[in-house]
DNA sequence: TATATATATGAACATATGTTCATATGATTG
DNA sequence: CAATCATATGAACATATGTTCATATATATA
C-alpha cells in the first residue's frame, strides 16, 4: 500500500475535492447506472426504446440478439430501474423509465458525433 | 439462434426504431464513454475532477487508492478523452476534456438523490 | 386440457476488468 | 552524476460479465 496520505501535494485542493466527493454509497449507485449503459447491446435496447415502447420480440430484432440475450440484459436494466414494463397478454411492453436515461444518452450521441 | 425476425410482433415500430439506431461504430463509442465511467474508482477520480484539476498524487488521497491503481484508471480516462492533462516538472495534473462529462455525472447525481 | 407462443431464468463457459506488486521512466535536487 | 520523487506500465491474479443452451413460467387458443 503506497496510500499518498502525508506527501499529498495539495492539501487544500484535496479537502475540497474531499468535502465536496459523494458518499461511496451514492458513487456506486451513479457507477452502477453508467455500468448498465456500458454494453452496447444493452445500450441498443435502450436506444431502440428512446422513442417508443417495445416488446422482447421487437427488441430482439431491433438488436439482432436472441430473445434470451434480450431478456437478459431487460433484467438488467429493470434491476436499476432504467426500463418498465407493462404485460399485455402474452406480450410485455418494455419503456424507458425516466427521462433522464434518455438525457444521458443523447449527451453521449452529441459528444461522439463531435457536434459541439 | 433464435432471433426474431420473421414472427417479430410490431414490424412498423420495428422499422422505425431500425432506422433510428446509430450505427454499430457509433454505439460503441458511446459504451465506451459510460464504461469508463461505470467503475466507483474511476468515477470518484472523474468527480473529484469536477471542480478543480488535480495531480495523481492528490487523486489517490480523494478517491483513497494506491497511486499504481490512480494511474491504470487514468489511462483508461485519458484513452477515452474523457480526462487531459498536463505536466509540470514532476508533477502531472488532470483535469476534465469536456463539459459532457460534467453534464453526465451531474445528471446521475440528480438522478440518484431523487430530485426530480 | 393440451398445445403453442412470448418471455424469463439458471448453469456453464469464455472473455473482460481492476487491483497489486515489481519495475521503469522522467524530472528535480544535492 | 547519483539519489529521490511523481508518475507510468507490464504481468499476474481473482472476480465480474455477456452469451448460449436448456428449461421454466405465463398467457392464449384449439
Amino acid at each position: 500500500m503506497d496510500l499518498c496520505l502525508e506527501k499529498c501535494v495539495h492539501e487544500k485542493a484535496v479537502e475540497k475535492a474531499v468535502s465536496c466527493l459523494p458518499d461511496a454509497e451514492i458513487i456506486q449507485q451513479v457507477a452502477d447506472i453508467f455500468k448498465a449503459l456500458s454494453d452496447p447491446s444493452r445500450l441498443k435496447i435502450v436506444t431502440a426504446l428512446r422513442h417508443q415502447e417495445l416488446c422482447v420480440c421487437d427488441l430482439s430484432a431491433v438488436s439482432r440478439l436472441s430473445d434470451s440475450a434480450v431478456s437478459h440484459q431487460l433484467r438488467t436494466l429493470r434491476h436499476q430501474k432504467i426500463v418498465s414494463n407493462r404485460r399485455c397478454g402474452k406480450i410485455v411492453y418494455y419503456r424507458l423509465s425516466d427521462d433522464h436515461v434518455r438525457q444521458l444518452i443523447d449527451i453521449c450521441l452529441h459528444h461522439v458525433s463531435r457536434c459541439d
